[in-house]
DNA sequence: TTTTAGCCTTGACTTAGGTCAAGACAAATA
DNA sequence: TATTTGTCTTGACCTAAGTCAAGGCTAAAA
């Protein structure tokens, strides 16, 4: 139960809250367990709350009648995520899923909008949390439709390279099937962009690991958008 | 003033609250007028305040270098906009232009937080309004990366019908450029597909006007995305 | 009514990127 | 070490949709 304390006192969306507010947020949270792998909801599901990573990881996404996936994001530990029917509302709007054996804290609706309704603190955080959202929803529309598969790779990349705080080799946190679904494509064309651009000396891929070799190049290629 | 005061009380973010609340709310909106095709924000501007639009037509969009359009959404009577700076700081991540000669509402963001944060009904209603807008974008981002142009715009009509509460005949809110844009393609893609939907008798076309013939084909259409 | 200007449409062409099918590679299991 | 399994890559091909350029239509202006 402590550990809880602890997870809940260090994820942004509980910043800057006193220690009762912490605890009567604690009382309300639900410790879930997921393996890799396991849907943690689906589209059109019953939003009955809203969930909190732990440890792990979990993707929200979309599926076409064909089978195609398109990646909206991918959280880890801190990140909350299904918060969308608990404000608003009916269902899930996407799909839900662990991409590794995950630990999550689930915050049951009711209990948590009588929670918020008492601490404008804490909505302001919820408030801040979904604005962040929007603005990076704003950058994914942006990427999708006004950007080839080259300059939504390179951007990825640099956005990799700055989280990672890495000098030039960034680790790639997901597969790279995984990575073409979130860049809007599908693994064949993910596969010939990265030669491609290993071609023209941008970047040096080796299982796992990308260096990137020329920081303007990677820039310049994901404002233009042509390799 | 009053007339203030009457579209503060007819919008979905003030909704619920005392004549008290609206009357502070009243107290720090500022009168914005513009003509039609005017730049409201840009991005990148600081975001000072949200605006709501009181009367007329706004677009809030990117452009890529290029200068391809991606309309976001566009907003009409009663809607709010430019809100995501307010709670996440920073910068506006899009443009605003009118669409039309505009009447809007300005809130300036200290003032409207001080009112947020001692209100926790208005901040719910914030709350179900950012909530909603992640859904539509939820929505975007699908039709973009998962549908083809054809099966966009039969999702779009079948909005608009539902919207106007219509029959079997939409009149088109804006032109067939900006519907383009919105649809993230451009005019000449549109003007073809309708043709070949006018073809196969799925719509009728008449200026600024469109007769939906087969709604199970359109839905069909907007799911398969094949035409 | 004629002219102008802004949309919209149509045609010919090009291209990014998807599909399908076959292999290559690496890691996990036996 | 051999075998299986899943992921990634490569090639040949196809298609949706973008580009460029020319006209057409409507509506406002002269």
């Amino acid at each position: 139960m402590e550990k809880i304390l602890q997870i809940i006192s260090k994820t942004p969306i509980f910043q800057n809250l006193s220690e009762d507010d912490l605890n009567k947020i604690r009382r309300i949270a639900v410790d879930k367990f997921y393996n890799k792998g396991q849907t943690v909801f689906s589209e059109g599901d019953d939003g009955t709350g809203f969930y909190v990573v732990a440890a792990g990881k979990v993707k929200i996404y979309k599926v076409s009648l064909e089978g195609k996936e398109q990646i909206l994001h991918i959280y880890g530990p801190g990140n909350p995520f299904g918060e969308v029917p608990v404000f608003s509302g009916e269902q899930f709007p996407a799909n839900a899923q662990t991409l590794l054996k995950s630990h999550l804290l689930f915050f049951p609706r009711t209990a948590f909008t009588n929670l918020i309704a008492k601490n404008p603190s804490l909505c302001l955080n919820m408030l801040a949390v979904l604005s962040m959202r929007l603005r990076q929803f704003t950058v994914q529309v942006e990427n999708l439709s006004l950007k080839e598969v080259p300059g939504r790779l390179a951007a990825y990349l640099l956005y990799l390279a700055q989280e990672q705080e890495a000098e030039d080799t960034v680790s790639l946190p997901i597969s790279k099937g995984q990575l073409a679904s979130l860049l809007g494509t599908i693994p064949e064309t993910l596969s010939r962009i990265l030669t491609k651009m290993s071609n023209s000396g941008l970047i040096d891929v080796s299982r796992g690991e990308i260096k990137l070799l020329d920081y303007d190049g990677l820039e310049d290629l994901s404002e233009t958008g042509k390799l």
